[in-house]
RNA sequence: GGCGGCGUGGCCAAGUGGCUAAGGCGAAGGUCUGCAAAACCUUUAUUCAUCGGUUCGAAUCCGAUCGCCGCCUCCA
């Protein structure tokens, strides 16, 4: 059984899908108007993590995640920099599935745009205007958040707090302050679309209402994004959907803490913020992934140089044992001794169901690192089951969950670089052989500068290249 | 002003009513090794922001206090 913390009923609730095996979830996803950056990176490493445990769980997930191409930010981007909107949309999006890829972040079924779904849209709009959950001022359309009955249930606000907050826009057209835009009349210069209410673009929250239920259907399982979109984007989707289509518009609410730097929100607006690419430049895609894990999806996650170089330490550990794995010889003796991995797999699976418990999950792994270890240290001779049974639990936990890559795939090339080492190490072999360790320490030194580093274990010697 | 979250060892971080408070990083000592590296072992929180309360029993529940942060405006 599953527990997910759902935002809805600020509990956590055992996951029933809606039609088990399959999966509806869906994500809100960047607008394309810059490079994203590495809080951002959260939200997407870690819902590619719930998706990954629901498909290791067996689930078949469809999901969904849109890119917002048209918006305020991205019409200024373009006009700063004198091009068509679509021509800075096109360029975020080949940089964000860059990006997502080199992050390891599993494809979405589908990535709907916001201007690929204008019918969609305007039929939604439509559908709230005729049943008066939505006006039309003089070709801007405003949702009457007073009409829907459920609004606030998601953050958990009410409308007459919010109408004494101070710091809502004055907007002489909309009914209530509150109510917010479904359709905006065009300005000149602007990208706009035909619609019942003259020439204009969609506001942003519909967009997401108007996908989810096309690829999805009108009520889906689960529905992600960070904290910040609890109010108003979510809350206003939900508005929007049930008002219009259904009465539960999604079933698990999904919220991501934040990343901050020094405390502090990271944000493109407070400038505080480190792009993705440029922490990819000097960071792996395993240990930025490693670091999110460590911490729990929910809670604050402050970010800093330091505590990612941590985390490549700790994932060191992890890649000694893989490289000390793939070297070991299996013994064909009967009676060997034999590695209970269960109760690992156990620990990680109850880890993970317990509301994706990504730092739990790790302890688990690392327990049995050390156990596995233990093991290898006191065995001389390990059958082939064991070690075939060690790399599953591995990959299983590590690789297919929460997306760390340890086993490559692809053959090794042997290059003359890997020969000449190899030739070094038996000349080495020999120096010790004829007790010349000074002549043995001397090569091991050299390539150590050359950022080779010799190893030498009862299953031989062995080098690590670093770059 | 309204609503919400957080405060656990040197750092990061699980645990949210009951065995000795996980795990990672760091530090110290040790085993192994020709020496290293790796690995393993031991040590590193009588204590969970502070003060009260409830309870047979609390880091975990309640109240107060202090500190930090977020949302209420675009934002993952």
């Amino acid at each position: 059984m599953m527990l997910i913390y759902n935002t809805l009923t600020k509990k956590k609730e055992e996951f029933i899908p809606k039609n088990s095996p399959n999966v509806t979830m869906y994500v809100c996803g960047p607008t394309i108007y810059d490079y994203f950056h590495i809080g951002n990176a959260r939200s997407f490493v870690m819902s590619d993590i719930v998706r990954r445990y629901l498909e290791y769980k067996n689930f078949d997930v469809k999901f969904v995640m849109n890119l917002t191409d048209v918006d305020d930010k991205l019409i200024k981007k373009a006009n700063e920099e004198n091009v068509p909107v679509e021509q800075v949309a096109e360029k975020y999006a080949d940089a964000f599935f860059e990006d997502i890829e080199k992050l390891g972040i599993k494809k979405a079924t589908v990535y709907p745009k916001a201007t690929e779904h204008m019918q969609d849209i305007v039929d939604l709009i439509k559908n709230l205007v005729d049943t008066d959950y939505a006006y039309n001022v003089d070709g801007n359309v405003f949702y009457n958040v007073n009409k829907f009955k459920g609004y606030g249930k998601l953050s958990g606000k009410n409308i007459d707090d919010l109408e004494s907050g101070a710091r809502i826009e004055i907007n002489e057209e909309k009914k209530n302050p509150l109510d917010f835009s479904l359709w905006k009349k065009a300005k000149p210069n602007e990208p706009a679309w035909e619609s019942p209410w003259g020439k204009g673009r969609p506001g942003w929250h519909i967009e997401c209402s108007a996908m989810s239920m096309k690829h999805l259907g009108e009520t889906i399982d689960i529905h992600a994004g960070g904290n910040d979109l609890i109010f108003p984007h979510h809350e206003n989707e939900i508005a929007q959907s049930e008002a219009c289509c259904t009465n539960e518009f999604v079933k698990y609410w999904i919220h991501f803490g934040f990343l901050n730097l020094n405390q502090e929100k990271m944000s493109k607006s407070l400038g505080n913020f480190f792009t993705a690419r440029e922490i990819l430049k000097e960071h792996s895609a395993n240990s930025i992934r490693y670091l999110f894990s460590q911490t729990h999806y929910s809670g604050p996650l402050n970010f800093s140089k330091e505590l990612l170089e941590s985390s490549e330490k700790g994932l060191e550990k992890i890649y000694n044992l893989v490289q000390r794995i793939e070297n070991i010889k299996p013994s064909m003796a009967d009676n060997l001794n034999t590695f209970e991995n269960e109760r690992y797999l156990f620990a990680f699976e109850s880890a993970m169901d317990d509301n994706f418990n990504t730092p739990q999950a790790l302890a688990s792994i690392y327990d049995f690192i050390r156990d596995f270890n233990k093991f290898l240290n006191k065995n001389d001779q390990v059958a082939k089951n064991d070690i075939i049974k060690a790399k599953d639990f591995l990959t299983k936990t590590l690789t297919d969950v929460l997306g760390i890559v340890l086993f490559s795939t692809e053959e090794k090339g042997e290059s003359k670089e890997d020969d000449l080492i190899k030739l070094l190490i038996e000349i080495r072999q020999k120096a010790k052989l004829d007790k010349n360790y000074s002549l043995a320490d001397e090569i091991r030194n050299k390539l150590s500068e050359l950022g080779i580093t010799l190893a030498d274990s009862k299953e031989g010697t062995t080098y690590k290249i670093s770059k």
